[in-house]
DNA sequence: ATCCAGGATGTAT
DNA sequence: ATACATCATGGA
């Protein structure tokens, strides 16, 4: 839908709405967006991944994608959505709209850890983030809390994507592969990266030269996760994220020291001797949707757990 | 002050 | 393949 200002005004913002009852499931864009899986949209009141902000239910939350600022916030449990172009077909494909969470958690072993993690966070979804943006993202992560990933990729934003302004606000893209390739392991240790500096400029020029693109990723989950560690940085768990969080690999299960616990907690019998072993293992139990199963248990155990 | 956070890398075995 | 130390930074 468009609004026109005037005649001889051309529209720079298009608005819409999706009814919860077009999202199978329902969504809940609050933990969705803030459950440690994105790192590339924020909350415009500013408290996006912060212990203070909790209450974000109606808050807009806001990406640059291809150029466009894409708004976002809850509205009676649908979606109201502000942009520069349609965000429909984007906001299908970054949420994951079309995702039957019912079917999704049916076909997930009903076992008290996805039961109460489901039950906790009805419309929890798995995101789906541009690759590089998801890569670097992660590469960040390591060692890392979630609320300072988050600020490191701000940070990266900021100094280096491309600035919008508009009348809601300024926003900022994230990074080409070239912008990142090209500056210097001091500069991003001063923005808080520390010892990944050197990780995301090598990666980056990996990308900005062509030597290794996402196109050179195959289509296959195990192959794709394999081809993602030549990357600087990425190693089985990161590889996991990608794979889950861009590549749409619902069965990749990122391994974090979250799941691990999970694991000797509530599955130790998928306990290995190896992140692969364990891997195949959890996998085999979660099934096809295991990259679900995942990302709702650690959200709830990142929120519930003892001491 | 000491420990730890969505792990990966380099080196040695 | 597996074991180990090392890697920055900030918050608790």
């Amino acid at each position: 839908m468009v609004f026109f200002l005037g005649d001889d005004v051309k529209p720079d913002v298009e608005r819409g709405r999706i009814p919860v009852g077009e999202v199978p499931g329902g969504i809940d864009l609050q933990s969705t967006l803030e459950s440690g899986q994105s790192y590339v949209w924020a909350r415009e009141d500013g408290d996006t991944y912060t212990r203070t902000g909790r209450h974000g239910g109606s808050a807009w939350y806001y990406t640059v994608h291809a150029d466009s600022v894409v708004r976002v916030r809850q509205h009676d449990r649908g979606l109201e959505w502000e942009a520069m172009t349609d965000a429909v077909p984007i906001l299908e494909e970054r949420l994951r709209l079309h995702d039957d969470l019912s079917r999704i958690r049916r076909e997930i072993p009903d076992d008290p850890l996805i039961e109460t993690a489901f039950e906790t966070y009805p419309g929890l979804r798995v995101t789906t983030d541009p690759f590089f943006a998801c890569l670097i993202s992660f590469i960040c992560s390591t060692q890392m809390r979630a609320e300072r990933i988050f600020s490191m990729q701000q940070a990266l934003s900021r100094e280096y994507g491309m600035e919008i302004a508009t009348s809601t606000g300024t926003y900022y893209s994230f990074p080409s592969p070239a912008a990142l390739a090209n500056t210097t392991e001091d500069a991003l240790r001063d923005l808080g990266l520390g010892y990944r500096a050197p990780y995301v400029i090598a990666t980056s020029e990996l990308i900005s030269t062509g030597e290794l693109t996402k196109d050179d990723i195959s289509n296959s989950y195990e192959a794709a996760r394999e081809d993602l560690t030549k990357f600087v940085g990425v190693g089985p768990k990161v590889a996991d994220c990608v794979c889950l969080f861009s590549l749409g690999h619902l069965e990749a299960v990122p391994l974090d020291t979250w799941m691990q616990t999970a694991i000797s907690e509530y599955y130790p019998e998928c306990k290995r001797e190896s992140y692969h072993a364990t891997s195949n293992a959890i996998r085999e139990y979660y099934g096809q949707f295991a990259g679900y199963a995942q990302t709702y248990a650690f959200h709830y155990l990142r929120h519930h757990h003892e001491s």
